[in-house]
DNA sequence: GCCAATTATTAACCTGTTAAATTTAAGGTG
DNA sequence: CACCTTAAATTTAACAGGTTAATAATTGGC
């Protein structure tokens, strides 16, 4: 278990994480909260103090006596990270500072449909340009994380599945992308993903959570204790294929009454088309690529009071219900979050469905029933998710002193 | 992370796990196992055979040169387990050697129907009746581990289920029992206790699996990296309770369609018993204690030969294949094992059932799809599991010396 | 009897830990 | 104002567990 130079292990990545986590916070705080003792705390401060990593910033304004608490905060512009994540229909690319604030975004559609080797170039371009865009140099740019649906071999960053195109399988993908970039690339699962940006963005504070992110496909994430899990080969809880009772559609995976089959956007959309009349009032369009626009409609119709619109949506919430109580029942959680951007516009009727299911179904929670929210920035949480997974398991040392002069982008230093 | 005293964690507990796993085994093999360094090896046994936990038995009678391998085992009789499975209407004890060999067995029938008080002094007193039998002083027990079914308090040692009855939710079990007994009680779920035990025993040597225990209810237990995964409050893999396409069975939970109520021995003797002439060619008798001895009847007939029995047993082990089905996907498992008294006699039946569905539903699994197996000793993996569980996990220093004369009990030294 | 191969042990060191001083800076008090 | 009290931060020393590199021990083959 040695780890030689720079890798930051055990109290130094509690201590950055819970930095992140608080943006402020004194060393005694830091103690407390990660149960390390005062004096673990700042040995381990001490370096990253020197290393440029934290910095001290004033102190608590606490009106006691005794010697005020000195508040650290991490050094924003230390390193960055990029995320991306690509769907089948688009990619999102997010740069993070080392605080974990988001400095930019880019949203590209149409990215799938061209083969692996246009889309990393298409895709590095593109976080070249955001890059330069955001003044951000690249010798400071930790690393990127690539986040895609689907099982994957995390150690040799290739997809085991042959969607969108079965060029796609095991196409060498970190590898090509970190080659033309000139920086490391951490494949990750979009549903690990959203689950590890919701440790921090998320507004209830725990680390032990499951969730359920639905886009295209539905997939399922669990953080025990803070840390992703990740089973044998890191394809846990695909959750989208559980069999539901009451399902029957036939299923991609070659099941039936998958929860992936009964309750995605897809099928939603599929019942609207079905329905002449319901098909033009939601203006689906059946495109291709349009499912999830396709679906937003029919949410925003709901939110605009239709009771069509309320139905549909409410059988796919009951799937979705049913798939968490499994979730919660089996990985014994107490809080359950939905992400992705099917659940932006509609999130709340699925959260109230969720929470009703769970309510009744849902065992050992005799105190507290499990609680469930809809992740803050449903959209791009995986891609945040996918940066942040870089910011806090790279190594990191002193970051490199940038050459004198960095191009000043105007306003407040 | 400081364990104080004798609590040996890390190395020596990795390196006692696997002396018990192997029996004899050298130190060069040690090291290549857990993956620590030759010098850990020698530095983490020395302290062990100074304590008298682990002895020298000659060297590996190998044919190269160099040095021979000096070959290492647990000294069996340095410490003892106690390991009991309460279940409703029965209760089994085992005693263990340091080495993880049964020394003695014991079976007590009906046991649930008392209170929790007499059920606890009864089953003290066939534990020193146990020990006395086998001549194992008391000094040298390191502790009990009790194993029961449900939810459960480890921190507290108490139930947090109204069954059997009301009177057992939240009464003392552990304090209690260890206070009669001046041991240490540690409580264990019957499912994680059968995995537990299932590492040592079980044929295939995994160390990330999961398990279906059926016994009354139904319950699971999944152990990744060698160690039993517990979720937020050690009430993890309620499998028992997951919904299943197709399922339509009111459940005591207050759900329908559980795994518990399409699959456990209970519904398939409630069939059994529907119909006059399946009951009495079973000869089923509907008592309320005997559902498993009822289940047992059942699953010899289908041996014999019988094709209603075989149904039955078939409309059971689709679902257990279901359920199966969702705990390799979610927890992303490539091995299960069947275990408890429900799979004594029929276990092949419904091994071939789980294998099939995983065959055809279990994804990610693109190479060497899951594999199947029924518990070596399925009726009383639990109550062994609960001894090994006391351990490996209880501290262990050099055990005490015993006083001049041991009550010698024949045989052989 | 010596060499080569293999196993086992020792010594030095590295990281991170705890427990017990020690320092620091307010705030109160004579 | 000088001095004490107190809370908090920090340093120190000892130690725990593990690592590598060098050393010692044991045997078979020539």
């Amino acid at each position: 278990m040695h780890r030689p130079g720079g890798a930051r292990a055990g109290a130094a990545r509690r201590v950055l994480d819970l930095l992140r986590a608080e943006g402020v916070i004194s060393r005694v705080e830091l103690a407390e909260r990660t149960g390390l003792t005062a004096a673990t705390i700042t040995n381990t401060v001490r370096p990253l103090v020197a290393d440029g990593l934290v910095g001290e910033v004033g102190r608590d304004p606490q009106p006691g006596r005794g010697q005020p608490r000195r508040l650290l905060r991490l050094v924003a512009g230390a390193w960055h990270a990029v995320g991306i994540q690509v769907d089948r229909t688009s990619a999102t690319i997010v740069v993070l500072d080392f605080a974990g604030a988001r400095v930019a975004t880019a949203n590209l559609p149409g990215t799938g449909g061209r083969g692996p080797d246009a889309t990393v170039a298409a895709l590095a371009d593109h976080v070249d340009s955001l890059l330069d865009r955001a003044g951000v140099a690249r010798s400071r740019v930790l690393g990127v994380g690539l986040v895609t649906h689907g099982p994957q071999d995390l150690e040799r960053g290739v997809l085991l599945t042959a969607q969108p195109g079965p060029e796609w399988l095991e196409y060498p993908l970190t590898g090509t992308l970190a080659e033309r970039l000139g920086l490391p690339v951490l494949l990750e699962n979009d549903a690990n993903a959203a689950a590890l940006g919701e440790m921090w963005a998320g507004a209830p504070r725990t680390d032990t959570f499951g969730l359920i992110y639905m886009a295209s496909g539905i997939g399922g994430g669990v953080i025990v204790d803070g840390e992703v899990y990740r089973g044998r080969a890191s394809n846990a809880v695909e959750i989208g294929h559980v069999a539901l009772a009451g399902g029957s559609r036939p299923c991609v995976c070659g099941g039936a009454g998958c929860a992936q089959a009964e309750a995605a956007p897809h099928t939603v959309v599929a019942r609207a088309l079905g329905d002449r009349v319901l098909a033009e009032r939601f203006a689906v369009t059946g495109a291709r690529d349009g499912t999830l626009a396709d679906f937003d409609r029919i949410a925003r119709a709901w939110r605009a009071g239709d009771a069509d619109a309320a139905a549909m949506l409410e059988r796919s919430a009951h799937w979705i219900g049913q798939a968490a109580v499994t979730l919660v029942n089996l990985f014994d959680l107490d809080t359950v979050v939905l992400a992705g951007p099917a659940f932006a516009v509609a999130g709340t009727l699925y959260r109230d469905h969720v929470a009703a299911a769970l309510e009744r179904r849902a065992l050992g929670r005799a105190l507290s029933g499990p609680r469930v929210h809809v992740s803050s920035n449903a959209g791009s949480a995986a891609a945040h998710g996918g940066a942040l997974h870089v910011l806090r398991t790279m190594p990191v040392g002193a970051p490199p002193r940038l050459p004198a002069a960095e191009p000043a982008r105007g306003g407040a230093p």
